[in-house]
DNA sequence: TCGTACACCGTACGTCGTACGCTGTACTAT
DNA sequence: ATAGTACAGCGTACGACGTACGGTGTACGA
């Protein structure tokens, strides 16, 4: 028995925030959102389930606190380097934090409210923009144009049937392809069967759309700003 | 009494699939997707809660019927028209759609099999592109952009605070701005300050990302291909 | 007249979030 | 030593949820 514990289950005793927030987001994680109820939680922690409510006020309240830490997980943009390769590891860095943790992007739509992490992260992308010499409005332009591509992404990478490249290739010729007419969807067909032949990757495709956009901002910015 | 209902309260007695599902929609677009219980929705239709389940097998169901109707709502690229306009027309409906039925774009993450009305829809989508000349990769990856823009733009719409132009300038002077601490925050501070001061209209936010991707796109198209 | 199919419903079970009030422990002031 | 107070955690209970199961009345063909 650890000294801690004064009774029963001690369960490496000693419940906080943090714990409470990151077994959530574990359990989240494996088994859907839906698999961190109060009470699964509370069971997983090795506590009662009335017992997370002296760290979280509320389960709105844990959610909020799930993104917040996710948003911790996305790097900044590094200030030593070009704006594109700044923004360009911001994105590719949120992709994958999204990518790890799909029920974030279900979760945003109805959280109004943004924590402390995700406030910093803004800060340091929106001083990026500004420094690399785009006005004031140019930077709301740019940053709503590249959050929408990260999050767009993440929501269709995270609704597709399948985990892996080989999972598509299987799926595709073994499922898809037969279930869809050929007559009523040809076009839709040939890009089926080009994706099952060729192999699909997530991250270049991503890494495709990034480029392109990033390159269209670039004549958008005011001629020689300062640095960079 | 009308002359189907057998028996008690009739309200506009006979149900059907149609019905349901867009008496759901009705009350998830009011009361958001939590107000679309199966209960409620059978007391919405003067029904029992079991009854339901005559024309819909699962909740899950009745939420992928949901969403197919939305894709239903979604104008498709018209045929008549280049390539550009085409794909802003069937994009601005799009966003349009999904402002309108916000609870959508939190259950694509979830569900994975697309409807038949989706199928039509991307069908129209590649068609629009293979005519204009992309390849099929090139296709592919229009797609990818496009649909990553959109269902991202929305899903931040969707999480905005306020609802009309007024009530942001409103909040921004009254709540946002005395919450962010100026030396902390230098950038959002100017930005939202910026924001409070002339307005902000999303409908001509989404115009200005969906251009510039049209425009990046353009070259990508095979030279000569075809029509248009 | 009977039988069968259909449309619909009532009840019940297990789950959920959480309000409320109770415990036992630790520490502080006397 | 004693009493008081704060803290950490729990048990129970309530109303909502999705839905399995087994009705029950009406309509209609034979």
């Amino acid at each position: 028995m650890s000294a801690k514990s004064h009774r029963s289950a001690d369960a490496a005793a000693g419940l906080s925030q943090q714990r409470v927030v990151l077994e959530a987001m574990r359990l989240a994680d494996s088994e859907g959102i839906d698999g961190a109820s109060m009470r699964k939680l509370a069971a997983a922690l090795g506590a009662g389930a009335m017992s997370i409510y002296h760290y979280v006020a509320s389960r709105e309240e844990l959610l909020d606190a799930m993104i917040d830490v996710v948003f911790t997980e996305i790097d900044p943009p590094p200030v030593d380097r070009d704006w594109q390769s700044a923004m360009r590891l911001r994105a590719t860095s949120a992709r994958a934090a999204l990518a790890r943790h799909p029920w974030a992007i279900g979760l945003m739509e109805s959280r109004t409210t943004p924590g402390p992490a995700n406030l910093r992260h803004r800060e340091a992308v929106a001083s990026c923009l500004r420094n690399a010499g785009f006005s004031i409005v140019m930077s709301a332009h740019a940053t709503w144009l590249l959050d929408s591509y990260v999050y767009g992404f993440a929501l269709q990478e995270a609704s597709l049937p399948f985990e892996t490249v080989d999972e598509l290739s299987a799926m595709a010729d073994a499922v898809y392809l037969p279930q869809l007419p050929q007559e009523e969807f040809p076009y839709l067909y040939e890009s089926a069967a080009a994706l099952g032949a060729s192999g699909y990757d997530p991250a270049s495709e991503f890494a495709f759309g990034l480029d392109l956009v990033l390159a269209a901002l670039e004549p958008l910015r005011d001629s020689a700003p300062r640095g960079s």
